[in-house]
DNA sequence: GTCTATAATTTGATAGAC
DNA sequence: GTCTATCAAATTATAGAC
């Protein structure tokens, strides 16, 4: 045996690493074999003894992709539930998560085109989305608001990509903090 | 002339209205000039006597249908501002508007693919998104909370298309609508 | 204004050498 | 396990007939 074992493994995680950049940066349908494997540095014939097809690729992306922001969110190091919340959306909505889309979150990036995807898909991002959602439901101050406030953040980070100008950019994501913090403050009496 | 004038107007809102549509359910991108066509009931070697190229037709269509939109929100028939924000928020939070992307907003459908798209499209996005704005600015009770809620609402409605599960459709939009409600209940005071 | 035909690329995927 | 070479299909776009 030429390769040692493992070695396989560890390039798999290193295509995934190298495809997630750029499938959030370009577009998962925009991006080619050829690109993702480049980006890999290495060429696309080489792709399928990894994976049996691009949507094979597309799966494992997603996986890994929430399964990466579910790690960064478990890392949080506040202990109480305001704190806790309070440090992940001025993480999440701030201008360097809305300005680099490569090494953020992969739900604004790629959600519309996992809705378009087929039912193993959907299935495996539902799967990975409710973990994301019952680490925030466990940590925020209030559990019933856990998938809006997930929800708000996405939309944000959507939309202020979109814009051209970084003053609207800003507008947008700090309407949202003002908004989730003023709720928050407020106790959310019901 | 054997084509009666402002036929060719009429054609070009025919394939603007079919393709938004398809684009909306399917993807800008993953969609060719073929398609788009054929959903017009013409073929390819048409559509450039109507738009330069794909990237043309691609910003006319985020004109059109962002435009589409605000004229639904125009429409709202209520007057003061509690009732014209809960009106819009029941209608854009509805499991019908998650099932049904080809009629709904292009927001959630086709953001991400804007946000990768050219400035020329970027600009024309976000002058559009920021009429619609004001108008949620001018209508709903809180006027500093306007691009919250319209995030707030893409992202809901983005989420909720990527999982599989209605039940679960239903809890995301149903938090969003909760919160959202909750907030103007308490009077928003900051 | 729309059609058919076609050019030039790019795409997802396979085969065989090393 | 990765490479080069290659294929069949799909893509954006143009040309010329009606």
């Amino acid at each position: 045996m030429r390769y040692k074992a493992g070695y396989k493994e560890e390039k798999r995680r290193e295509i995934l690493k190298t495809s997630g950049e750029l499938a959030k940066k370009q577009g998962f349908n925009n991006t080619g074999v050829d690109g993702f494997m480049h980006a890999a540095n290495m060429t696309s014939g080489a792709f399928y003894s990894h994976f049996s097809s691009k949507n094979d690729l597309f799966k494992a992306l997603i996986e890994s992709e929430i399964g990466a922001s579910i790690q960064q969110w478990e890392m949080n190091p506040h202990q109480d539930p305001e704190s806790w919340l309070d440090f992940e959306m001025n993480r999440y909505l701030s201008l360097l998560h809305v300005q680099h889309p490569e090494k953020g979150c992969v739900l604004p990036s790629l959600a519309a085109e996992v809705s378009r995807a087929d039912a193993d898909i959907k299935q495996c991002f539902e799967k990975e989305l409710q973990r994301g959602y019952k680490l925030f439901a466990q940590h925020a101050p209030e559990p019933d608001f856990a998938w809006a406030i997930l929800c708000q953040m996405v939309g944000s980070v959507l939309l202020a990509r979109g814009v051209q100008d970084e003053r609207l950019k800003k507008d947008i994501i700090n309407s949202s903090l003002a908004m989730l913090k003023t709720l928050l403050k407020n106790g959310i009496a019901k």
